[in-house]
DNA sequence: ATTTTATTAAAGACTTGACTTAATTAAGAT
DNA sequence: ATCTTAATTAAGTCAAGTCTTTAATAAAAT
């Protein structure tokens, strides 16, 4: 019986500390949890590991036993889940805004010849 | 004398209210906060109206008083900064993989002249 | 002027999130 | 076997976020 253990990706990238996990791995690739740790000295091993859970249970990043170590890397597939998101959303509104657009392009129109220009 | 009065746009996108939010603006258009409020039956008017401070802040949404009414519209440049930063996080690692692709493929044809198959 | 409509602000309760310290797991080296 | 290395888990604290109830503001209608 496997329990709903995900993690919200929006809510996993709401946190600065994790996008800039997510940025270390996107520009070296793999690392393990060490490599990780060593690059955010202000944050505790334990406060990093932490966070790699919960990109782990968001998806957003994978990772691989090897020996003790746990090499992690970035997961693109999900990171376009989110571009597709945004994509979608300001494509709606765009189509809309045009829309809307050409309605008060009209409405415009109308006012020109009525010479309705005060308020 | 201006304060950071500022939202952090990944924090607002992380709470579902709120997308759904930017999504019902995203195909209707522009509506007043109380057409808004009415496509939430569960939430408050007043749970709505803090989460529509929140995209204010966050400039993901801006706002038009006329008269006593408030009419919202989504901001799609803000969405475009999402976009970049997925679009340039992606990208980086996707460089950075094809580079270790090509560093295990010189592996694997040396692992093949030596026969060094079983681990 | 007063009432209604539309919306937000303020204050408090409750929940969730991030970090800390201490303990635990598990593989490898000695 | 035990020590070391690599990393996580557990438990507790404190801050931040969300929702509720109760005002407050401000324009429009009466």
């Amino acid at each position: 019986m496997l329990y709903n253990n995900d993690m919200d990706m929006f809510v996993a990238l709401a946190d600065p500390t994790r996008r800039n996990i997510l940025e270390l791995l996107a520009s070296r690739g793999e690392l393990p949890a060490t490599a990780i740790y060593e690059q955010f000295p202000v944050v505790s091993p334990q406060a990093v590991s932490q966070h790699l859970k919960v990109l782990r249970e968001a998806h957003l990043v994978e990772m691989e036993k090897r020996a003790q170590k746990r090499l992690y890397r970035l997961n693109p597939q999900k990171l376009s889940e989110f571009e597709t998101w945004v994509q979608q959303t300001k494509q709606r509104w765009e189509e809309r805004f045009n829309a809307l657009d050409q309605v008060l392009e009209r409405e415009k129109q109308k006012g020109d010849q009525t010479s309705d220009v005060s308020k």
